[in-house]
DNA sequence: ACCTGAACACCGTTCAAGT
DNA sequence: ACCTGAACACCGTTCAAGT
């Protein structure tokens, strides 16, 4: 299963942020470089999700020949790699405000990871499947240190971490797949009521209709600080 | 981002479960079928993950010609939904026991889950992205049933469920991608201690070197259900 | 140092045709 | 009803070559 992530050191592996203001540049010669790639590869990913990004439609956008760009980047696996950390950068209180509610704090990185996320929907199936860059290890320790000074013990701060961790994935994964056309939703509904018989629980819960994820992933969050809370 | 999944309903799209004798046929002249197409998807799915899946290779393997396959299948697409939905099929107590620990209950019911994904890997960064196919429905009904029971109120069962579906798909997946070779775990490791100092936090808890998977989805678990249990 | 086109070994899927 | 090969429009990446 995708074995050889080692050598992804290329040329410049630093955290890479999209300036959010080359929306569209006018096709013109500025020179290629990394960071008009991987701005170009968000851009694409935006538009054409994970399947439409393509080493020769980035190619193109970018306004080079489709092999300029392996002299820049390793290979497309690469490109995916710094498009996923550079829509992850936290630009959150730069230090650590000292404030008694770790509470408020956590809800608050959570949630802006989740957005952060959303806003580019293909972000949410990759991140677990890759290697973690600079800007999520970020927020790691962030999170950790925010957890371990509201007294959460050196022994549990591991599953604390993996357990919202898993908690935020799930819920963003599954939301930015389930965010589609009316359509489908139309479609789903009408599967789920016809197959109302065979699953009553489940349609009584009104687990695919209700439409408010935001709430949803509030009211879950607090079951699992409840849970976490130091005694 | 993938808009046409309507269509789905090919000649039949029932429930498929792998037989699981059917290790590797002496490729003799069983007629092709949609079970034995399912079964070998698994298969190859299984030895070369989500990209060793190819139309013409699963041909192969079912000895037939690639585009046989077209006949008992719409596409490529429907290949993955069914041999997804094939590896959920749920061997529980065929009706819910009348048993007062509902905990106990749901804890073998979500780790039955997630040890059905993780003998298949790639089932796991699948699913969430996926129609919900009867299998998976049918644990989901399970599920909600025995939460109903347990007292949680219709109100907070959406909640709930899809609390606990989060956890299990995040937990999953990210268990399911980090379950690489040794040399990653290596080279993750090294990098890590060697970001020592600007990951303090981080490498105190050990986050990425624990390897008590089992254990640490159990903990958190169970703080999600202390949340959760009805008061 | 940086970029390029031609070429290779693949893909998924359409189509017109076979039995 | 079931299967097939040829063909089309794509892929990622190597390589030898240009400036």
């Amino acid at each position: 299963m995708a074995a050889k992530r080692s050598g992804a050191r290329s040329k410049r592996s630093q955290g890479i942020s999209v300036s959010p203001q080359s929306v569209q540049e006018p096709r013109s010669e500025l020179p290629l470089s990394l960071q008009r790639i991987v701005a170009t590869a968000v851009e694409l990913l935006d538009a054409e999700g994970v399947d439409g990004l393509t080493m020769r439609k980035l190619a193109d956008r970018v306004g080079s020949g489709a092999m300029s760009l392996y002299w820049h980047v390793d290979n497309k696996e690469a490109v995916f790699d710094l498009a996923l950390d550079s829509v992850l950068e936290y630009r959150g209180p730069p230090q650590i405000v000292e404030s008694p509610d770790w509470r408020g704090e956590v809800v608050h990185m959570l949630e802006d990871w989740r957005a952060s996320m959303l806003r580019h929907p293909w972000s949410a199936s990759l991140l677990p499947r890759r290697a973690l860059g600079p800007n999520i290890l970020c927020r790691l320790e962030l999170l950790s240190k925010t957890l371990s000074k509201a007294g959460v013990a050196d022994p549990d701060l591991n599953v604390a971490i993996w357990s919202l961790w898993n908690y935020v994935m799930g819920a963003t994964v599954t939301r930015a797949s389930f965010d589609i056309s009316d359509d489908d939703r139309a479609a789903a509904q009408q599967r789920l009521t016809r197959l109302g018989e065979r699953y009553p629980t489940i349609e009584r819960s009104r687990l695919l209709l209700d439409n408010d994820w935001d709430g949803a992933f509030r009211k879950g969050l607090d079951f699992l600080l409840d849970g976490l809370a130091p005694r």
